[in-house]
DNA sequence: CCTATAATCAACCGCATGGTTGATTAAGGA
DNA sequence: TCCTTAATCAACCATGCGGTTGATTATAGG
């Protein structure tokens, strides 16, 4: 939960299990139970799962009774989309210059931010 | 390693020091030396992150004397692009249909390809 | 042949993670 | 009020992961 934006969005997805919750939950909404049933294992883990979603800002829950229904945000998948958008691109890009030749680059670029340790801002 | 696919490429980019290996490979192929040298941890421990990112099909490694290159690969980028962009659409496509209204859905789509154990087929 | 350099292998450590069971909190309904 | 249902909290366990140090494998070069 320390961790930067990006990297809570790529764990959180990381997960096959949490995936396929999101791609129910892209359906419609649904609660706890509902999303724990066609797994084998206790709610208490997907609870866990949810919250692991959560911190990551793919679902947000709200209350309705005794039952906390869980909805997709949709936002946050743009935040991936632009860091693998940007660095595709740029790997093509290589790829049609026939990079070979121009290894030697500008010789200044690899001195990027570095993340030293796990690092906070830019959009790394 | 036993992961599947979309699963292991979303594991590599859920740590910011692969994410930045990443990023300095989109500007130019490197060594393993080279790409250790801005960070405060051991060769071994870049080596195995680019083990992590080679497995995630993010990079490749050639020959050359005893230096052993990196060079990023663009094509399963598309896999986690793919992903994102299906469930993103779909739960966009939701929000503008008013979607409370038709929370009473087909019924028959929750019912989709439940993970039991870690899955290895479909687009997941 | 011997040595230096590039990289990996191997064993180990601490901590996060996914899972469990059992107890607890919150809200409805009899 | 009491009981049932929904969900989380808490403690615990095994495994995986990022990191380390130390040894080993390749290749180039004197």
């Amino acid at each position: 939960m320390t961790a930067d934006p990006l990297s809570r969005v790529f764990s959180a997805l990381a997960d096959p299990t949490r995936r396929d919750m999101v791609a129910r939950l892209a359906v419609a909404d649904a609660t706890v139970n509902e999303l724990a049933e066609p797994y084998d294992v206790t709610v208490q883990a997907v609870s866990k799962h949810l919250k692991v979603l959560e911190d990551a800002g793919l679902v947000s829950r709200s209350r309705e009774a005794q039952r906390r229904p869980v909805r997709l945000e949709a936002e946050v998948f743009d935040l991936m989309t632009k860091w693998i958008e940007r660095y595709r691109r740029q790997a093509e890009e290589r790829y049609s210059r026939l990079d070979g030749l121009l290894a030697t680059m500008p010789d200044d670029i690899g001195t990027n931010p570095p993340p030293q340790p796990p690092q906070t801002g830019a959009p790394t």
